[in-house]
DNA sequence: AAATATGTATTAACCTCTTAATACACACCA
DNA sequence: TGGTGTGTATTAAGAGGTTAATACATATTT
């Protein structure tokens, strides 16, 4: 458990953000528990009403449950944690389209700036393991 | 002269990439002048001193100058104009890459789904003319 | 000289997010 | 039974950033 924090957004939008890219990669499984409140707060050193906040989003989007006063756990939903991979990657390509048509810049370049990039960035990540 | 503007970002910053980006598609020509302050309040119907906000940094990054009490105007400099659609360009990429590496998106998903909203995007706003 | 328009500066109000301090109900376990 | 760990709710305070209101100096124009 670890998410690096920038100073841009709302805390408990990136942890929700760190628990959705998560979910979209597999790295929970539906009906898996997470941590509570307290414990993620201690965890990422964090105050327990912000991690509350965050669940709280989560809950109201179906991402999590909650039965009891048990810890919540990832939705069982397929459908669900489907949708979240879909959401983030349509959120991003809309926001990257959006941007490049703002200035201008034609179809080619952008595909062979994110592909020249993205390869970058894998033999980065493969070196420093 | 006219800007969407969103909630999430500060105004200023919004005024900021708008004159960026139209600084970088040649909507202002190098010593070109930009309207008052006031006249960019009235026109956006925002503070003045939001104005002179999202000013302020632009001629601090030398994006605009200003003599006595004129308006300002673009910056002469040719290489300063020419790195603004390059960073423009490199944030966009930048952002994007790390989103869809972030939930493993493949390369070749990616740019399939960039290519394809591009063009979507494209016709919708040939239609709408 | 007066009016108008410019950039600039100062101060205050406002808003959101974050943190904090408690409190409550419930369940489990030693 | 008592302690601990859950989720949940309320209220308040703090901090940072944004916006607003106002004033000032200067230049141009009428």
């Amino acid at each position: 458990m670890d998410v690096k924090f920038n100073n841009r957004d709302p805390v408990y939008i990136q942890v929700i953000r760190h628990f959705k890219e998560k979910i979209a990669t597999g790295g929970y499984e539906p009906g898996q528990e997470i941590p509570s409140r307290r414990e993620l707060a201690n965890n990422l050193k964090i105050n327990p009403n912000t991690a509350q906040r965050a669940y709280k989003e989560m809950e109201e989007e179906g991402l999590i449950f909650t039965e009891g006063n048990l810890p919540s756990r990832i939705t069982n939903d397929p459908e669900v944690i489907r949708n979240v991979r879909k959401e983030l990657i349509l959120e991003a390509v809309h926001s990257f389209v959006a941007s490049v048509q703002s200035i201008n810049v034609p179809l080619e370049e952008a595909l062979h700036l994110v592909k020249e990039n993205y390869q970058r960035n894998k033999n980065e990540q493969e070196e420093s393991l």
